[in-house]
DNA sequence: ATGAAAGCGCTAACAG
DNA sequence: CTGTTAGCGCTTTCAT
């Protein structure tokens, strides 16, 4: 049953073609035989290369190599039958060796510095989520595969080939930059490292996004003004902390801050809490850190505030697909275009060019809804 | 001011520590000047190799790379001597023509099949961001970073080199996993391929999953059970589907089955709302797909459905750090350790280890919560 | 204990 | 148009 449909099913043929199938078919017999022969003669299985492909088609290896990658310079016909070999034995390029000819190994690192050497927790934080996402596109757009590396790396460099490596938010002083620098890999940061002008680096205002953000607030009719951050010492966090005490001190506010793990959500919810109570308890919260949005909903929530009468949200985060926090004020650091513009500038060192400027400070967006909206919309904002 | 403080700073050093590292100092300064000579001689910068080493330290090649790697037969004098060398002309090995001698690149790849060729799109899918983040710590445990791969990869493999591939979710007779066969490139599948006993897979009893659930909502009091289901046609959507028409035909309830773009919120969105209205509306709804479950809860909320009064709520995700999601009832099928067995399969076939069993099946647990419990919980339900 | 040389698989330069 | 050869940078025999 199962055979006759087989032949029924099969394709009429003219003489002409059969006969032209049936000489490839048996060329690639042949060539299989040959291989075998030649396989046997060798203790281990490898697999095969350009010299099997070349002694089978009989030609030199560099006649293989040109006519397998299409140069231009080999006879069609000759072609055709190295090729034809290549397909028979299942030739495949080696692409290390290929990496090693060209000094290109097609994958860039990604390291993330921040939490203290805990195991990689980009997923839990939005704007490493989305930075990782968009940069392994962006990466192989230009042909190059995106690497995860573990944060605290430094001497499995010797073992993982790298063209490059974008390193997220290092701390001030990072080893592993003077490490990349000694051995001359080519590295991006982001965040971090804008004080050196020979450096590159992409990132974005944080102090001055905070800062108005504050004014946002204020405009809103908040007198008392709270941040919720981070407790590392994170470039981002310094940096979004510098512009807040700025802020206020401009605005002759004082300053309440809060910091948490926010790796720890019990810590995290507590620290929600503190902001909602007391006599002094702001009227208007932002946090810099993505999962914390949630923490300050539902500890509103529990107090019996609402938003925006009684209290003014934002938060830092990137897009999600979260429909319960669609309400919720917020500020993005356009993740997505930072990290384009690192892989950007890491490809373009890695081709030998010299990208400028060679400092890419990404613009941030106040995405204002309704959690901090109590008159209308102010004019030029999203 | 500043030159002052830093004489000041200077330690005391008695003599012979001055000497002794005076003589250091000198050597390398001595190495790095025999290195820019030999450099200069050059016309393209390239970065000092074992072969320069040697020739500094004046040994041997082989000497040189066996004092480098602590092969214990090089003499200790000798071998200072080299690492010295080494240190001062900044000399790293090239991690390309390690791997082309060991034949071990260090990098596995990640390719995630599904969504018919749209751009990589882990991080709106709880799963796939935490099996991406789990994949990475378990390959690098085992001393191998994990590159983010397109989900359309082919040829590409011809220029990276890698030492082995997973792939979650291919489409039956994936196209991908026959060319990875051909190349002799190991791999591992994420669902997909349970038919075949030689090859590698790791996954869940989609189907056994699915049905528990069902028999929990009844349990729970539901007469009429809805099933939302992506609209593709992966592995895991397929059996999800099986399982539940399994379960209605065994219950004899008749299927009612909506499926939806879920990379679009605003079809996702109609979805959930078409399963809210209807005399016939379910009383109890499943969904296959961890971000529907924010839509089925909005949804819910605004046809002023209460749960678990009016209806019983259950989604498929791992677990989160929003709390919003923290009352509805979620199957977990344990990405993580999916991701770890994936990785262990691999790398003990990479290693030349024929793991067993080849086939690795995960239990999934279902989280039972408010949103799907009338009466108490049952007895050994987590 | 050290040196010399072979070779991983590939491509490019140079000959013919 | 095709063959030969020389490396890319490293590790690993095999001699000494």
């Amino acid at each position: 049953m199962l055979a006759a449909t087989r032949v029924n099913a099969a394709p009429p043929v003219d003489a002409a073609t059969a006969d032209y199938h049936a000489t490839m078919a048996d060329d690639a017999e042949l060539y299989r035989r040959r291989y075998a022969e030649m396989a046997a003669g060798r203790r281990s299985h490898r697999r095969p290369n350009v010299k099997d492909v070349a002694a089978i088609a009989e030609v030199a290896v560099g006649t293989a190599s040109d006519a397998l990658n299409g140069k231009g310079r080999v006879n069609p016909a000759t072609r055709y039958r190295i090729r034809s070999v290549a397909e028979a034995i299942g030739y495949f390029p080696n692409a290390t060796a290929r990496s090693l000819k060209r000094s290109r190994n097609g994958v860039i690192g990604l390291c993330i510095r921040p939490f203290g050497g805990a195991p990689l927790q980009y997923i839990s934080v939005s704007y490493y989520a989305r930075f990782l996402n968009a940069a392994a596109v962006a990466a192989l757009e230009r042909k190059y595969a995106l690497a995860i590396l573990p944060p605290d790396i430094s001497t499995e460099l010797d073992d993982i080939a790298l063209d490059g490596v974008i390193v997220a938010d290092p701390p001030p002083g990072d080893p592993l930059i003077e490490e990349l620098r000694n051995r001359s890999v080519p590295y991006v940061t982001d965040f971090g490292e804008v004080d050196d002008p020979t450096s590159l680096c992409v990132g974005n205002d944080q102090a001055q996004a905070v800062r108005s953000v504050c004014d946002h607030f204020k405009s809103q009719g908040a007198r008392s003004v709270a941040i919720l951050a981070a407790d590392g010492d994170e470039d981002y966090t310094i940096r979004s902390l510098r512009g807040y005490e700025q802020w206020c001190a401009e605005n002759k506010q004082s300053p309440r801050i809060e910091r948490t793990n926010i790796l720890d959500p019990v810590a995290t919810a507590a620290a929600a809490q503190r902001l909602m109570v007391g006599p002094d308890r702001p009227d208007a919260i932002y946090t810099t850190e993505a999962p914390v949005g949630n923490y300050l909903v539902t500890a509103a929530r529990a107090a019996r505030l609402n938003t925006p009468e009684d209290l003014l949200l934002a938060y830092c985060a990137e897009h999600t697909m979260d429909p319960t926090l669609d309400d919720i004020s917020m500020l993005s650091l356009h993740a997505e275009e930072i990290a384009q513009e690192a892989v950007d500038l890491l490809a373009s060192t890695i081709e030998g060019q010299d990208p400028k400027p060679r400092h890419r400070v990404i613009g941030t967006t106040l995405h204002i809804r309704s959690s901090s909206l109590r008159q209308g919309v102010p004019p030029g904002s999203a």
